[in-house]
DNA sequence: TTGTAGGCGTTATCAC
DNA sequence: GTGATAACGCCTACAA
């Protein structure tokens, strides 16, 4: 592969002129730029980017942490960091974490190590005072999670209103009977969803009952088994609200197990707006995460804070948005 | 950040001996080792990936190309890339190529330029001759596709063998008038799975009817329109092959449309066994694509070849399964 | 506008 | 076993 070097020789000019006509930050004559161009074309040269960054101290790259490379959520975030950064001519090494500590450091000390130039962190198994410490060594910001005293680089829904638009879609068609299967409590997340179910409950008069509440983990067999302790107990309910898309999913097999008709027997709302809601019968009316908008916003803090690009709108919080599909029945 | 040469000074060697211990490839005394690793652990030292990059030339990193970073196929690719690469400590850069021949190029280019070790390469849209001439630069495997001329380093799946598996599911069940939706024909995969369901029907004495086929194009909604298409023919059906999963939910979701009730009324098989087909209502029955094996298998081929790793059997095309739910009825 | 030369942090080839 | 020292390919003052 053909250096910087040769393209100077066959040129006839110096190192330094090759290398600013590749830059082109400083003033080349239009006759210099087309010789060192066309001794580019012949020899084919292709800039060696390794050598670039260990020169400049600047890779154009971003280090990015997930949990796992498949699903729906870390899908979209990823597609909005990549779309973004591509943009930008920049690019995006991808780490995974497993929701383990120990991996997801490791994780973290590999793109630091690779030189990146910022990082997008997706990490829920991590201190905080670690992730503070590191943000101190090199850009940092957050996607879905929330740390205090570097706020200005966390990005992450509102998932207590989200929870709470779910719930309140539920009541404006008329439900007043209404079940609650949540994710895991340790998770920000799932708490602050099932808190906005009970704001929404409260605000419409409507008191909450513990016998129609069940702590599911997010995943769909706990919405299948969910559905089925809940329905052991006396209370009724013509509406479910789910944690998440999963758990909703399995609430409904659970439900039709039982020979429900839905939504005529039961409604059901989910969280999260997951790729297969859609896919679902009835199709899932849910709240959207914003998932690709985050990611992209991960992007523009860098983008704006490393890359210089100006003229970029921060925000840090996303509004959810409910996304009306067809299992929610109107009560008359 | 604490370089080698802090470290040298620190432990009062030299350079090189820094250097030696780092990557234990010569002999060091157990006393300078334990010296170095002292001076290492308290100048909290971690090497610099770039620089070590560019004087071995080696950057420890496999360059993956896929189409989208969301959806089923990629995430299952990608997620058996990423683990057994992070199981050889190397690591993985993503692009995207968004199934655009301008985009897939100066993606693969912009991997080469990174210096990248190999590629794994997940396109359709660029020409034969190109990869021919890139796997002559860089060690490169591809991924659901077969170019002749460097078939060992192709890894792809039996599609007609698992359109072969799907229509006789179907027709093992009891069914004998079975319609077809497939994917566009220009993919050989959609083509290669159209062969395997009328290899199935030839093979149970089943005529082809052109009237019992549609052409999709691999998206739910010409699943929709495709089903709709269908039941205009004179021809009636009890079942229902389609070329991907998405079609089958397209046309599961026509089928109630028009009253049905599934799978008491229509049988359907689906392809890929997608995220969503064990969601869907009832439970799609498909082929699954061993999309997770294939990204590992491509793993497993530069890991052998490149970086040198014995024992490790390859195969280059998979053999689908038939993964039985609940979407085809039994005929008596 | 263009060229010279030192440096980026390692690895690797020599000697000793 | 250990230490100099030249690469690796490029960037960037500083000079000219």
């Amino acid at each position: 592969m053909a250096t910087i070097y040769e393209v100077s020789e066959l040129a006839g000019v110096s190192l330094a002129t090759v290398s600013r006509v590749m830059n082109n930050n400083a003033k080349v004559s239009e006759k210099t730029r087309t010789k060192v161009l066309d001794a580019m074309e012949t020899l084919g040269y292709r800039p060696n980017a390794i050598a670039q960054s260990l020169a400049s101290n600047r890779t154009n790259s971003v280090g990015v942490l997930v949990s796992e490379l498949h699903g729906g959520f870390f899908g979209f975030i990823m597609d909005g960091i990549e779309n973004e950064l591509r943009l930008a001519n920049k690019h995006i090494i991808i780490t995974t974490g497993h929701s383990d500590e120990a991996q997801e450091k490791s994780a973290i000390e590999f793109l630091i190590s690779r030189k990146c130039d910022a990082l997008i962190l997706l990490t829920d198994s991590v201190p905080d005072d670690y992730l503070i410490s590191i943000s101190k060594t090199i850009p940092t910001v957050l996607v879905n999670r929330k740390v205090e005293r570097i706020s200005e680089n966390c990005i992450s829904l509102n998932n207590e209103q989200g929870g709470y638009l779910a719930t309140k879609a539920l009541i404006e068609n008329g439900h007043k009977h209404i079940a609650y299967i949540a994710g895991p409590d340790w998770k920000v997340d799932s708490h602050d969803r099932l808190l906005g179910h009970q704001r929404a409950l409260k605000e419409h008069g409507i008191s909450y009952q513990p016998e129609l509440f069940f702590q599911g983990d997010f995943n769909e067999d706990t919405g299948f088994d969910g559905f089925n302790e809940l329905t052991k107990a006396k209370l009724t309910f013509t509406a479910l609200a789910c944690g998440n898309d999963e758990m909703a999913s399995g609430a409904m097999k659970a439900a039709r197990k039982q020979g429900l008709d839905l939504p005529q027997d039961l409604s059901i709302v989910g969280f999260d707006n997951n790729m297969f809601a859609s896919y679902l019968y009835p199709e899932l009316t849910t709240v959207d995460n914003s998932a690709y908008l985050m990611g992209k916003m991960a992007t523009d803090i860098i983008l704006k804070s490393v890359y210089k690009q100006d003229d970029i709108a921060i925000k840090n919080v996303f509004e959810p948005k409910l996304v009306k599909r067809n299992s929610i029945k109107v009560l008359s």
